[in-house]
DNA sequence: TTGAAAGCGTTACCAG
DNA sequence: CTGGTAACGCTTTCAA
């Protein structure tokens, strides 16, 4: 008990091989039922535990997967992790964490991480690749919630475009004709698509896009504060605004509250994402929800297809959002 | 660059031995210039990287550490993540995340993988152990956040009986003499120390509590609307209510405006945790902040001291709290 | 069905 | 300062 026990310690007091002992503890079907029994017996007594690293190293394979995000201080990833970590420790995987704060060289880190054995397969909730060494797309690597364009890895996504053309065809029906839009960092894809969404459906829906009524925000609710405001100033100010995600849409609550505002009376907001707490929030907001456990558990599946060689699907996954209808939305005023 | 090169190439290659080699780029100082350089010219030119799992196998460490939380899903976890991860990739380790749902069966899962090999140390925020087999205090674990009775390991934590001693002062100090409790799930130590600074506070200012004016909460949204609603039932409610943390105070902030009651005019909220986006909420929530990324960090030191053998003392650290004064206290409506 | 032995890629010990 | 070589603990041929 002063020292961890190996298959060496098992096999000598058995009196029978590592390899023996090897194979029976890996359910490997190939020893026969006395032995079988004795040497699982010992290793229960014994508590043996097999050692990761010799294992890994005679495998090759690390049995872990990294999950990398842009900010794991942004709550809109927990429930994607969730499902990401219930799917991978189901099918035996560890999970990695790691944390790009936007940097390229924590990203290109991560991409090492991959190489150097650390993890056989890769979960990538980032908005862009390190450009230097551009990744294989032969890596395992799999693209959830986000959307990474020319890298040929395979997404599991919401389609965008379509969840933003709904959320604003809601504010359509509820009579609005003056809406605006606060999009998300801009450069990057997932905002293009919302906002193209928005322009779909404001164009189905006969309305003008009028100057200044696309405000650039950057996901964070300081920008939703600032498009907000900026929004106001404006000579014939929205009646309903869609935020590209929810935390600009506190941002906007907040903001048209603090210059007396009535929220959903005079303006009405609708976020995207449904993030933890937002149905707590007063009022409640409605949003688009997207399936984000689903999302993790979707993306580790397709993840561990690839690493068990199966050739990816090059079309995206796509899941389903839906649209919470709560309390921050009404009809406009008149 | 069909295979990766491995030290044995490098050597090869450069007519030294692989113990050289592996010397020059581990920095060991044990190496000439000529060979140095050499050394190092030639493993980046083959793009070299060494195996993990060899190394591990043969240093007996994992570089890794365990990250184990109650649930994934709770955003109060991600800043504290935040800076564990931030320390550990400093000092070149990774981190592994565990989230036990409060599964007992996970809980000892993770125990078994610091054994293994998997990870070196770990950090828990779960607010109990595995009873099982109680895991040896020599363990290289670290309690952050969270409180663990009686299991020798160090702690990094906060005065959580000061921090709501203090909550409770600042509605003494803006007048409510009827103030009630929403406490947390009521076992744990960490309820305990809050309520505990809630009734010092109270008797400190000669206050009474009332039957009824203790409401147990689990932490979660519903049960702090909940608590809020037996609250508002009470023959004399109380002018101010104190909840164990945020998520609680959300709901009952919900629970007021529900009933038509005005927050603060009628009555007056304080949570506790100061999550992310509580200074969203509408009206910004007063609450006592914990420095998350601080107390992240600081576990993780705490761990990596005690992964490079010291002795952990025995007293817990402690670091500051600050009362955020917001939008949901004000003095009582006469 | 079992055993012997050869690695997996590194690092660390012992000589020189 | 450098080289040879033996581990690290496991899995997996290849034989028996």
């Amino acid at each position: 008990m002063t020292t961890r026990p190996k298959i060496k310690d098992i096999a000598a007091r058995l009196r029978v091989s590592p390899a023996t002992v090897s194979r029976a503890l890996s359910d490997s079907g190939l020893v026969a039922e006395p032995t079988l029994s004795r040497i699982r017996e010992a290793a229960r007594l014994l508590n043996y535990r097999p050692n990761v690293s010799a294992r890994n190293l005679r495998t090759r394979r690390s049995m872990a997967v990294l999950m990398v995000v842009r900010d794991i201080g942004n709550p809109f990833y927990l429930e994607i992790m969730k499902g990401v970590e219930a799917t991978a420790r189901e099918a035996g995987y560890a999970v990695l964490m790691g944390n790009t704060e936007n940097d390229p060289d924590r990203e290109i880190a991560y991409f090492d991480m991959l190489r150097d054995g650390h993890a056989d397969g890769m979960i990538l909730m980032t908005g862009k690749l390190p450009a230097e060494p551009a990744p294989p797309p032969s890596l395992p690597v799999v693209v959830a919630s986000e959307i990474i364009e020319g890298a040929g890895f395979p997404h599991v996504q919401v389609d965008n475009v379509a969840a933003a053309a709904g959320a604003v065809q809601h504010l359509v029906a509820l009579g609005h004709r003056r809406i605006a839009h606060i999009t998300g960092p801009v450069p990057e894809v997932l905002s293009l698509h919302r906002r193209r969404g928005y322009r779909q459906a404001m164009r189905a829906a006969g309305l003008k896009i009028p100057p200044g009524y696309i405000q650039r925000g950057d996901f964070l609710l300081a920008s939703g504060r600032a498009g907000c405001r900026a929004l106001l100033d404006l000579p014939v100010p929205p009646t309903a605004i869609f935020c590209a995600n929810d935390e600009m849409a506190f941002g906007a609550v907040h903001e048209l509250h603090q210059h007396g505002h009535d929220v959903p009376g005079d303006v009405s907001v609708v976020g995207f994402d449904d993030i933890y707490l937002s149905e707590a929030f007063y009022p409640p907001l409605t949003t688009v929800s997207q399936p984000r456990a689903e999302i993790g558990r979707m993306a580790m599946t397709q993840l561990l297809a690839m690493m068990s060689g199966k050739k990816p699907s090059r079309a995206p996954v796509i899941l389903p959002t839906a649209l919470k209808v709560r309390g921050t939305t009404a009809p406009p005023r008149t």
